[in-house]
RNA sequence: AGGCGCGUAGCUCAGUGGGAGAGCGCUACCUUGACGCGGUAGAAGUCGGCGGUUCAAUCCCGCCCGCGCCUACCA
């Protein structure tokens, strides 16, 4: 809270998320922050959310998906776009009927029981009720969404944008209405499109059926099949024209039996005389292939099962049989007749219904199709021509593929729950009407006698207009002027088909242009074993309560960072905890700089330039500089992983491990008036840019401590709005990131060696330091204070380069600089030889290396200058770091001996 | 069957045509006043296998093995 920033030093040792989390998102939301504004001139950045299901509960892939949308949009918030985030939640026809009817059913009802209009007020109860527990669920991940922009499938607007495009697509020839066999599925008593029915490879069998030629008693032509039932409806047996096998039965008739009726052998290429028995049964109404061959003979359909596939009266002594039943009966019956030759093993993939899992029925039946390819076309070509770019690009070929293979489009399905198409049926002349508003008459003969098509479209019909319904399409809108096109779709790979090509070939025909300019495809998350999570295996990571133990920024993080390009997630727990961690890293980090900053003036912590800074904070200032274009780079192209592993190793291992280290005294006031001051002033930036930085990542979090910090020049406001860090080059100082990075060195050097030779920590220790560059002797004068302090170092003794080497010593020798450690009675001698002939033959092997590449004539020739000498450096290098550590190796010899 | 992707430290994964990396785990040590949800140091890999291109291959190419996913009308 801002009015608490006073209380400083009451912050808690631990980071409480559970206090935090509600109370920031509730204040960015009554501030009104999440919500678009339309301001003339500013750059604009809009998304709309995949519409989760409205029966939807979040599951780790929501959280990811909305994740990764939210941190993109935090970013360009902050980084002064106007930007929409349009939330909302789809109708779901199939999943939500079925959710209602379960609940009819517990209470011995079916839908045909309380009739169509009460099931739909029923939905629509159940909608009210339990329709916004997604929404919720959003909100607790934190994301930003619009509120006041929240749209539903099924609103008012949106549904007259679906009429919209059905009676134009009407109008244009591209929607039409034909007899053609379909996905059925008998439980949801709908038809499928194609893409939602699953296929999965099992164990079956495939039988070999004889049928007796009709005018030669002993001759049989045997047809093998994985679905013997369906010989109840057979109207032919195929064969291929050029098997021989066949050749003189092509043409006459067979006797089906147990139906005895009799159907003709005719040729046809489709069939592969390889398989089976090179004859094939021909069903044309329950086989797809079966239906296309039916077409080019001009075959009889006759169909066998009704809509929960069971036997009709076209199966004679089978009706009323279910599908499954009737196979045995079949079979039974055959075999009783002797025309059942063999049953062998056989594996294939039956078609699954994607909401229920029930087996479909390829059925034929009136249905409304969508001509697909002149709406495909343009959709196919904005993404090769890079007008939507796809991201990771490797999906552009899969997209170009299904564009390219693409048929019309299935849209209507018979259940209650969705947007009916809006066709009328004159009773009186049949006159078919397609219209926007429910018409009063026929507008050919006049009658009022109209019966609306009771078939509603496609759930995914009415998703494909998303980008532009929801800006309030077809009313030309301030929002859909400003923010169409949108400017990402964030989504799973899994639905580009479903859903991101639909909505490329609605937005293009009726916006003509394309529905976004990025679409980021990101991968499915899985468990630790690489397993997809499914509640059947028990092994799904649910988000919410792995909020509710870890955080959500914790969470949210670890989504990031695992968020590599074109590979799946696999997740366990124990990643969440490792970055919960990192969450309770910066907040104690924060703690410290806030600690030595509360007592300052305002206006001692002002950072204007580097300009006047030590070393150290030059170095930090320039690796904050290099993040911050590291991190917005990443960003810019999707690479989330990237952006949350560079923050994460800079905040920690840089930052605190280091900086915070390197500079504690001046932060506790150790040092002249203006270190002080400088290293107070630097350590608050670097927090303060840090947590701008983290903010999409780690919203909450970050937006505590923000108000934590220090007003410095005036109100702070929020962190979420706060301006996003930009790179800047006068920050830059590469001098001082490898003067720094040689007091690491040194410093990391001593510290080895105290812990090689087991020396306690708290030791004090005398070192012997022998330079040989100017440089290292300017690093060991300059930052004495800073080595004695973090290699905990009592005295700095500087030898001349030709003095004698210390016997009874540990050392540690670079290219350029030997460091003595004397210890009497501590340092075993042959310990430190067996250590020094360690390090010999590790730096002989580059030694050799280098000395082999540089011999190679070939190398130095065809190499390219600059690795040539870099590979020289390397060599002289190595020389001169064996040649020291020889030396010493002679004066601990000449000791022991 | 075709397409795509993956195989790098015990585990999960980054990465690059010229010195093998991170996180977790593991080992040793540490009551250093931000944090033990911490610190310091360390061990650990024939970068799936075999060939090829190249001065140089974990990276590029081919084949093979293993795993995963998607698409397909072999009944």
């Amino acid at each position: 809270m801002p009015q608490e920033a006073s209380n400083k030093t009451d912050i808690p040792k631990a980071y409480d998320f559970k206090d935090v989390e509600p109370r920031w998102y509730r204040e960015w939301n009554e501030k009104g922050l999440f919500r678009a504004e339309i301001i003339e001139g500013r750059p604009k950045f809009s998304m709309v959310i995949p519409p989760p299901n409205v029966t939807g509960v979040l599951h780790i892939g929501h959280a990811l998906n909305n994740t990764l949308q939210d941190i993109l949009v935090r970013y360009k918030r902050m980084d002064g776009y106007d930007t929409l985030w349009v939330p909302g939640t789809d109708h779901a026809g199939i999943a939500t009927q079925n959710v209602v009817e379960r609940q009819l059913a517990s209470e011995g009802l079916t839908r045909d029981d309380v009739g169509r209009e009460k099931f739909i007020e029923r939905v629509w109860e159940w909608k009210k009720k339990s329709g916004g527990t997604i929404i919720e669920q959003l909100k607790r991940l934190g994301c930003s969404c619009d509120w006041s922009r929240e749209r539903f499938t099924m609103d008012e607007g949106l549904s007259r944008a679906v009429r919209e495009v059905f009676v134009r697509l009407y109008e244009e020839g591209l929607i039409y209405q034909d007899d053609y066999i379909i996905n059925w599925c008998p439980r949801c008593h709908t038809a499928l499109a194609d893409i939602e029915v699953e296929h999965e490879m099992a164990q079956g069998s495939i039988w070999y059926m004889r049928y007796p030629v009709a005018d030669e008693p002993e001759r049989f032509v045997t047809v093998a099949t994985t679905r013997p039932e369906t010989m109840l409806g057979d109207t032919a047996v195929a064969v291929n024209p050029y098997d021989e096998r066949y050749a003189d039965i092509i043409g006459k008739e067979l006797i089906l039996p147990l139906v005895n009726r009799k159907i003709p052998v005719i040729a046809d290429s489709h069939v592969d005389p390889e398989f089976g028995t090179g004859a094939v049964k021909v069903t044309p109404a329950h086989d797809f292939n079966d239906f296309e061959i039916a077409q080019r003979h001009d075959l009889p359909s006759v169909n066998i099962f009704d809509k929960n596939a069971i036997v009709t009266a076209e199966g004679g002594p089978y009706q009323g049989l279910d599908r499954f039943e009737a196979r045995k009966r079949v079979l039974a019956d055959l075999d009783a007749r002797g025309l059942l030759e063999k049953e062998e093993d056989h594996s294939l993939a039956a078609g699954e219904c994607y909401r229920c899992k029930t087996v479909v029925e390829p059925r034929l039946s009136k249905q409304w199709f969508v001509k697909i390819k002149p709406l495909a076309e343009p959709a196919l070509k904005a993404v090769m021509e890079k007008r939507t770019e796809i991201v990771p690009e490797s999906w552009v070929r899969t997209y170009d593929e299904w564009m390219t293979n693409i048929r019309d489009w299935c849209i209507s399905r018979q259940i209650w729950w969705g947007h009916r198409i809006p066709a009328w049926t004159c009773e009186k002349c049949g006159e078919l009407i397609v219209a926007r508003n429910t018409p009063e008459k026929c507008p050919k003969c006049g009658s009022s006698a109209l019966v609306q098509e009771s078939d509603v479209l496609d759930t995914w019909f009415s998703s494909a207009l998303w980008p532009f319904s929801t800006l309030g399409w077809p009313d030309e809108t301030p929002e859909l002027e400003a923010f169409y096109p949108t400017s990402v779709l964030i989504t799973s790979f899994d639905i580009l088909f479903f859903w991101v090509a639909r909505m490329m070939m609605m937005g293009l025909h009726f916006r003509e242009d394309v529905p976004f300019r990025y679409v980021y495809l990101h991968a499915l998350v899985r468990d630790a074993q690489g397993k997809k999570m499914s509640k059947s295996t028990g092994n799904v990571i649910d988000p919410l309560t792995i909020m509710e133990k870890y955080g959500t920024d914790a969470v949210r993080f670890t989504l990031a960072a695992f968020a590599a390009q074109g590979r799946d997630i696999k997740l366990a727990e124990e990643r969440i905890q490792g970055y919960r961690y990192f969450v309770n890293k910066i907040w104690n980090a924060a703690r410290l700089v806030l600690m030595h900053v509360e007592n300052s003036r305002p206006d001692d912590l002002v950072l204007e330039s580097p300009e006047g800074c030590g070393k150290v904070e030059k170095w930090i200032l320039s690796r904050l500089n290099s993040v911050t274009a590291t991190v917005r780079n990443a960003l810019e192209t999707f690479n989330f992983d990237v952006a949350a592993k560079e923050l994460y190793q800079f905040f920690w291992h840089e930052f605190c491990d280091w900086y915070l280290e390197l500079s504690k005294p001046a932060l506790s006031g150790n040092g002249t008036d203006h270190e002080v001051r400088s290293a107070r002033a630097v350590a608050l930036h670097v927090l303060d840019t840090s947590l701008r930085l983290l903010h999409p990542f780690m919203p909450f979090v970050t937006e505590e401590l923000w108000h934590h910090l220090p007003e410095t020049g005036g109100d702070r406001g929020y962190v979420m709005t706060a301006p996003f860090p930009r790179e800047d080059s006068r920050w830059s100082s590469p001098g001082a990131e490898q003067e720094i990075e040689r007091v690491m060195e040194v410093i990391s050097g001593i510290r080895n060696v105290r812990a090689e030779l087991g020396i306690h920590p708290g030791a004090r220790l005398d070192v012997i330091a022998i330079p040989h560059s100017s440089e290292v002797s300017h690093i060991l004068e300059t930052y004495l204070a800073e080595i004695s302090n973090l290699a905990r170092v009592g005295s700095v003794t500087t030898a001349p380069g030709d003095s004698k080497r210390p016997g009874g010593a540990a050392s540690l020798i670079f290219e350029d600089l030997e460091l003595f450690i004397p210890l009497k009675g501590i340092v075993d001698i042959k310990e430190e030889l067996a250590k020094l002939k360690r390090d010999e033959a590790k730096v002989m092997k580059e030694l050799k290396k280098s000395e082999a590449k540089l011999g190679n004539s070939n190398f130095t020739e065809k190499a390219p200058a600059e690795v040539v000498e870099k590979e020289r450096k390397k060599l002289e290098k190595a020389q001169a770091k064996l040649e020291k550590i020889m030396k010493h190796r002679k004066t601990l010899e000449a000791v022991e001996a």
